[in-house]
DNA sequence: AAACCACCCAACCGCGGTGCC
DNA sequence: TGGCACCGCGGTTGGGTGGTT
């Protein structure tokens, strides 16, 4: 970067060139600046020198004495920066070579946005470096509608996930990711529960709680990484910024717990679920499931924490184009001041309000896929049942959830904290194992090597549906049936009299895979419906193209 | 030629962790 | 044990640059 021409370059600043600010609040000096005013801004090649010499002289560290020794009128911080990034021997400039690059990706899938550990992979290249180059990458990628993991890579993740025992809390071994296979909720996230169940019409049930922030904000962006092509940009960031914000403030206020809650909740769920991918807050991740329109998330159909998905910082992020808010925003910004609580919000969503004609269409299933579809049949069913229900569900699960510190979804037995069973038997864990071991994914062993590609034979008949580009992504989407399973037990379990509506469910599921069911093929590949959870029977599962298929249980 | 736009990247900011007193 | 200073990290901002209209 150039430099600023109204500097001299000696480095000793005049008083106009320096920030107005004292640098004695911690931030930026400590104590050290003691009154002394602080330059900002770009560096000189003289600050550099100075800065360069006292390196050589007292060695690194010790940033805030710089300052003092030197007469560089830069905070410490500023000094501790510009070495590390611009003046450290061995920094290696230009542009990333193709094998960096790949590292990159690799290191960013293990790890997320851990830039300085992936720093430290790459020898010469700074976190800053990285993770601006990682920056620009998601927004080329998004704009090209590619996914951010090559699906080489997330095979890849995910099988060194599995192999170090990402699901069993065995290994921790040296991901970050896998680090935390115990599922600590913070104590806060259960005062916050406990405290919003005077907010909140149904307290939702934390299991419900962490599968569905996790496929909102993981699975549905990470593994099921499709960025579709992206809407005219500047329209998308025109609109983003206005998306909701009385909303998000809203249920800030509300609950201000729920930031935290959100962050934990998620990052913490995709240790747990051994995610080879962290729930990154990539702007398209949180868009992608703003208020459940995503296809693949079910929280609506629970009728549970559906006020908790607005709050995802919606307020800066891109939109994908499948659900891109034409009409959604439309509907969902029509909020009145002052802000809706969270009742209202919840109540909104599960019952909303009469549409005609556009508004109609932007929240059918027609245009919005077909887990849109099934959503909203079950969403009209759980929500009639948690009407009935509700006081019931409410009071025996956030007790036990509460009571429960730990969270591991292997280990820690949903079971003992009143996980229900699914209609089928099954709980959610032992849905889950049984998921991951139909899948050819073995809660304990080893995966095949062959993974994705015994899913790749599996969807081969339905590859007349299928382009390549779905295809191509289909895999990655597979794994999330894991979870999703998790869910619509849950669902089923709290929101459903089995007997009745399952057939209801299957009823709805079999009109709803009708003629017009190849354009909703993409989102089904990337949720994977197992039929058991969904309570398929057999017909309508057999009448689902293949890529529906692919977590079906044995 | 000027305005606009998108991209890139250096630098800043806020926060949390750690060590010392 | 609490306060403080320092350090490092990740997110964000803002200015420069080049391309396009």
């Amino acid at each position: 970067m150039s430099h600023t021409n109204n500097e001299t370059e000696d480095g000793i600043l005049s008083r106009d060139q320096t920030e107005s600010s004292l640098i004695d609040d911690g931030n930026c000096g400590g104590g050290s600046g003691g009154g002394v005013v602080l330059k900002k801004g770009p560096w000189t090649t003289a600050e550099d020198a100075i800065l360069i010499e006292y390196v050589k002289k007292h060695g690194e560290g010790n940033w805030n004495a710089v300052q003092k020794h030197s007469g560089l009128f830069r905070c410490g911080k500023s000094c501790r920066l510009r070495w590390a990034n611009h003046l450290r021997p061995n920094l290696k400039k230009g542009a990333f070579t193709q094998e960096e690059e790949q590292l990159i990706i690799e290191l960013h899938a293990k790890m997320g946005n851990k830039w300085a550990r992936m720093a430290a992979h790459l020898p010469g290249r700074t976190d800053n470096e990285i993770k601006n180059y990682w920056n620009t990458r998601i927004k080329r990628r998004q704009r090209s509608g590619l996914p951010l993991y090559p699906p080489e890579v997330c095979l890849q993740a995910l099988q060194e996930s599995h192999s170090t025992g990402a699901f069993n809390g065995g290994d921790k071994g040296h991901h970050d990711i896998l680090q935390n296979n115990s599922y600590e909720i913070p104590d806060v996230i259960f005062d916050s529960l406990k405290t919003s169940q005077n907010v909140l019409p149904y307290v939702p049930e934390l299991p419900d709680i962490s599968t569905s922030i996790m496929l909102m904000k993981g699975l549905g962006s990470q593994y099921c990484s499709f960025m579709p092509p992206t809407i005219h940009r500047q329209k998308r960031l025109r609109e983003a910024t206005t998306f909701l914000p009385g909303y998000t403030a809203a249920v800030k206020n509300e609950c201000p717990l729920f930031e935290q809650f959100q962050d934990d909740i998620s990052d913490k769920a995709s240790r747990s679920f051994g995610l080879p991918f962290p729930i990154e807050p990539d702007p398209a991740t949180k868009n992608s499931f703003q208020f459940g329109v995503f296809p693949g998330s079910h929280t609506l159909s629970n009728g549970n924490f559906s006020a908790s998905e607005p709050p995802f910082e919606s307020v800066k992020l891109e939109l994908p184009s499948f659900q891109y808010p034409e009409t959604e925003l439309g509907n969902w910004c029509t909020f009145s001041s002052p802000p809706p609580l969270l009742e209202s919000v919840d109540a909104f969503i599960q019952s909303p309000p009469p549409t005609s004609g556009a508004e109609s269409d932007s929240l059918s299933p027609r245009n919005s896929g077909l887990l849109d579809a099934l959503l909203h049949e079950a969403k009209a069913l759980s929500s009639a049942k948690n009407h009935t229900s509700e006081k019931s569900s409410n009071s025996a699960t956030p007790g036990d959830i509460a009571e429960s510190s730990t969270f591991n979804i292997c280990e820690t037995g949903w079971e003992n904290c009143g996980v229900p069973l699914s209609p089928m038997g099954h709980s959610a864990t032992s849905l889950l194992s049984e998921c991951i071991s139909a899948s050819g994914n073995s809660l304990d062993g080893q995966p095949p090597a062959e993974t994705f590609t015994e899913w790749h034979v599996k969807s081969e008949p339905a590859d007349h549906v299928l382009t390549p580009e779905i295809k191509k992504e289909a895999p990655i989407g597979l794994v999330n049936c894991c979870p999703d399973t998790l869910l619509a037990s849950s669902w089923l379990e709290q929101g459903c009299d089995f007997d009745k509506d399952q057939t209801i469910m299957t009823d709805s599921i079999a009109t709803l895979l009708g003629d017009g069911f190849s354009e909703y093929t993409n989102m089904a590949a990337g949720t994977s419906i197992s039929s058991h959870a969904w309570g398929l029977d057999s017909c309508t599962w057999n009448n689902m193209p293949a890529v529906c298929q692919m977590s079906e249980l044995p």
